[in-house]
DNA sequence: CTTAGAATAT
DNA sequence: AATATTCTAA
C-alpha cells in the first residue's frame, strides 16, 4: 500500500496526528522546489497540504483567501482549542483527526440536551445551544446516538433488576426517558444518568478572544 | 433539499 | 470502545 503511493510520486509521509512542525517542514520543501520558478501558486501549495493531510482531516483553508499561503497556513495550524472559564468554545485542533469528547464538552452537551428537553433535543438544536465553534452537526449526532444508547442500556438494566429481585446497584441513576420533564435551570444542572462526570461548577464569563461568530444562528 | 436517526465503517 | 461516515426515510 505504501509503496504504491511512493511510486506515484509521494516523497514523504505524515502519520495521522499531524503536527505543526512536520507541516512547516513540508512547506519548506515545497518552496525550495518552487522557488526557482517565477510563480508560486499558493493555491497549489495549499492543495498539496490538503492532500498530505489524510482526507478525513480538516483542511486548513477556511476562507478563500489566496494570500501568502505560508503565514496563513501557519496561523490556521495553531491549535485553536480554546477554553475560557471552563467552557469549551472551539474544538478545532488540526493535530487531531478525531474529535475527543472531553468531559467539558460532554457536560456542555448534556446541558444542552437537558435544557432542550427530550423532544427538542435534536442535533441541530443541540449544536446551536452548545455554541462550540467547529463542532459539526454530525459529530453531535454521533455523540447523541451513543448517549441515547447508554441511556437505554441503563434503563433496561434497571427495569430488569426491578422486576427480578434482590438488591439494587446504585451504579446508575434511574430515569424515565419518556415521561420525563426536565428542569429548565439554565445554570446549574449536573449529574447526568451516564454518571461519568460530576463537575458541578461552571460559572464565569465566557468569550475572550474566541468570539468570532462562526456557527451561530439567531 | 435538509435533517434525524439507524446502520455501518474505521 | 469511541467517532466518523453512509444510508434511509421524514
Amino acid at each position: 500500500m505504501v509503496m504504491k503511493y511512493i511510486t506515484n510520486g509521494a516523497s514523504d509521509f505524515l502519520i495521522k496526528p499531524v503536527r505543526i512542525e512536520e507541516l512547516k517542514n513540508i512547506w519548506q520543501h515545497v518552496f525550495r522546489k518552487k522557488i526557482g520558478e517565477e510563480q508560486i501558486k499558493n493555491n497549489n501549495a495549499q492543495h498539496i497540504i490538503g492532500q498530505l493531510l489524510s482526507p478525513p482531516n480538516i483542511v486548513p483553508s477556511p476562507c478563500p483567501s489566496r494570500t501568502t499561503g505560508m503565514a496563513e497556513a501557519a496561523m490556521a495550524l495553531k491549535s485553536e482549542v480554546r477554553e475560557t472559564s471552563g467552557t469549551v468554545t472551539d474544538i478545532r485542533d488540526l493535530r487531531k483527526s478525531r474529535l475527543s469528547w472531553t468531559m467539558q464538552l460532554h457536560c456542555q452537551f448534556i446541558r444542552a440536551v437537558n435544557s432542550l428537553g427530550s423532544e427538542k433535543a435534536v442535533p441541530k438544536k443541540i449544536l446551536e445551544v452548545m455554541n462550540v465553534k467547529h463542532l459539526t452537526r454530525q459529530q453531535v449526532a454521533s455523540h447523541l446516538q451513543k448517549y441515547r444508547l447508554h441511556q437505554r442500556k441503563s434503563t433496561q438494566t434497571l427495569c430488569k433488576d426491578d422486576a427480578a429481585s434482590s438488591s439494587s446497584h446504585p451504579t446508575h441513576e434511574p430515569n424515565d426517558p419518556k415521561t420525563q420533564l426536565f428542569n429548565h435551570s439554565s445554570n446549574s444542572v449536573y449529574l447526568d444518568e451516564d454518571g461519568c462526570m460530576e463537575i458541578t461548577d461552571y460559572s464565569l464569563p465566557m468569550d475572550d478572544l474566541s468570539s468570532g461568530s462562526d456557527c451561530m444562528l439567531g
